[in-house]
DNA sequence: CATGAATGAGACTTCATTCAT
DNA sequence: AATGAATGAAGTCTCATTCAT
């Protein structure tokens, strides 16, 4: 539609690659406080101290640039939680894991991008639309894959749909974090952050387990299970 | 401040009345299609047929004109809520009639009015924001209502601030609205509606419930040997 | 020019005319306050409890009510002078009366209509300019007649134009009230003006009297209609 | 106040300033010629042959481009006298090289911005008012201090406040300038300036003088006396 | 490459005025 | 006669974007 206009092409080269990321982490700070449409290309230039025409240089409007900026923020979280996840450990280690990093990275700058992407996400007309859906599948790939996993094995119940699971998980950290904006306690977020991403999954985990176990069975495998260990601790000593 | 101009007396009278009643309808619509800045007083006039100037006639502005829509939305929400809510039945059952209200009210007409009040709310400045916050907690209000009483007779957990209980619940209603916008899927919502919103309890209820700290403990070793046995797996091959 | 659309008739009668009194004394009012743009009909309309409209049935329009306002405003000065300028009295008594009579219409309510005369009575385009001379004129009328006779008898000078002298009048008058207006003090306004009459004219009086005149021709004159006096006062008695 | 907004920088260098100085060239003539709500930001930028959008790039409103109008307009005039009264030269002199300079500087595009400063002065609500207390303080200085030096000596007299001289000399001028204006006669300006100058100074010279008792007292009762015989002639005929 | 400068398009808003009732 | 209701026309101002230098 529209890109049958020319196109200039961009710069390139190790200098304009500063530039460019330059750009890219002001706009984000930007757009995360004012959001899409009060955020100007002014504000942004002005908070660089180059010109704005610059900014055109770089980027072919505001809506690229945007869309550059929430692109670069996925791949940040993703990445994050790729090369974090503890995946030696227990699923719900791993999930206070993802919880924890979550909560952090969003709130140490990422609750304005989260309201751009809540609330650009569904523009209907040339918004920004577009863009999101590959990006929030990616994201929440390592959630999906992680839940899919535990599932397979048992350990969380299968009688509900995996999106279902994922939505009682990300949604309560949106929540959460849109009611830590609102109070705009920003006070000892660190301390907060841990015990919150604790209790979070401490509230859901019961949520998770398969619910048919029986506490009966429960007991008897964990007495199996101990006599197991105690009979190879003879052989092998403490573990 | 600067209001020193007459304001033109409003109209009222019946025919003024369904005026104000069919702009709010469309404002309703573009507001929540477009959010506040993309949404043009032009936009709404056009879709009602009449002339921007009648617009002005019955609201001050587009900011009054838009807060005036939220505060209908959430009157609604909030109205039907208390209006039904089976107060005799268990909590399980009032917890599902909540869900299943707000996710039809929602769906039909809410998810992009929900998206203006998640990005408006939090707009610096002169904003919407002032508006909401009172009408947030009424909105919330019935809900936390149901789980206090609930938690004072014991029926849910009370190791957890019910803060964290709200969002768990008020959350996860919100990620899977996002989501079925997002999928643009609005076949069979009736049918999906209902369904969602007993998985959605039957999900959470256990998550609410006291922890039988037995049972929890049990279930937690069942599955972190269940867990260690599949990653043993993969090196020992079947036991 | 404008005038080939058809104008309605205006409604006349009793009631009618206590109608049009009413719009005339709040137009005043307003338009005295803010000025011909700054006034709207909506704040005319309002100040009186009756609907804009009403005032179109009285008025072809704004302009034409606000050019009422000016002629009505013209012909009450214009009455309380011609009424009660002291003819029989000496040119500096009526000057006096003259000065001070303005000085009290302007204060009391004039200042803002004086102000909308002055910038009013400029406007290039489809302005109020061609109300205005024809007023004019028959506002100054009684001050130049004066100025003309006192003129003829050679009690003022009659080397320099008489326009001079009547701006030489009511140019500080008009001076004085903007400072007056400026500096917004309307305390003891009766006494101030009392007194600033009487100052002004003390000071311009030595001003308008004819320059050549020589002191000594006039001790001359002086003794001569003195003993005149004295003669005549042994037969008459004292006058 | 609500000025979160960023303004964009101004643009400065030896073009922009050109551009400045066009735009307050024109912008001082049209709201001259219309006054300040008659005016508008589009015949403006017509005028000039360039895009409304300029006009704001180089001011920030209407209201602060015609702030520097006047603002411009009055240091101006300052200027000319501050430069160019004759500080040697007999009080007379001064005086006349004031009102000289000023009826040139009004007549040849100042009265309209006369009228301007006349009725914005007076604007209620956040208008231009604030503006002009100041400028008017300086505009009138000179003139002050011309009089306070003169009244010290015993040049002129000191029965009367200093503003009422002051009125009498600057009152007379506008006047003379709104009649010269209504009366549209620009033709032969320069003459026209001379002679009025001469002639108003020569008329208020007297005026100002200390008031030699004697000689006032006799002038006066020199012109009763002629009053009260013309009346008479009326009844009696010619003595 | 960077930018100063300009602008088209469009937003919200006001208000005098008309007209059917 | 009075008015409720509607609106055309116009105004101020913003901002992403372009282009010559």
């Amino acid at each position: 539609m529209d890109d049958i206009t020319v196109r200039r092409r961009l710069p390139a080269g190790a200098k304009a690659e500063q530039r460019i990321r330059d750009i890219l982490r002001v706009s984000r700070e930007v757009f995360a406080e004012l959001g899409y449409e009060r955020a100007t290309t002014t504000e942004i230039a002005q908070r660089l101290g180059i010109s704005e025409a610059t900014v055109f240089t770089y980027f072919h409007g505001k809506r690229e640039l945007c869309a550059r900026v929430i692109e670069d923020w996925y791949d940040e979280i993703i990445g994050v939680v790729e090369a974090g996840l503890p995946r030696g450990q227990s699923t719900k280690a791993q999930l206070e894991f993802y919880v924890r990093t979550h909560l952090r990275l969003f709130l140490i700058q990422g609750t304005g991008l989260c309201a751009l992407v809540l609330s650009e996400g569904r523009a209907k007309g040339p918004g920004l639309g577009e863009v999101f859906v590959p990006l929030q599948r990616r994201y929440t790939a390592p959630l999906m894959d992680l839940l899919a996993r535990a599932r397979e094995s048992g350990e969380i119940r299968a009688d509900l749909p995996l999106s279902l699971l994922r939505s009682a998980i990300l949604g309560p950290m949106e929540h959460i974090l849109w009611d830590a904006i609102a109070r705009q306690r920003e006070v000892d977020i660190e301390r907060d952050i841990e015990r919150t991403a604790r209790d979070l999954v401490a509230l859901l985990w019961p949520a998770l387990l398969p619910p048919d176990l029986d506490t009966a069975a429960l007991r008897e495998f964990y007495g199996e299970v101990g006599a197991a260990l105690r009979r190879a601790g003879g052989t092998l000593g403490q573990p």
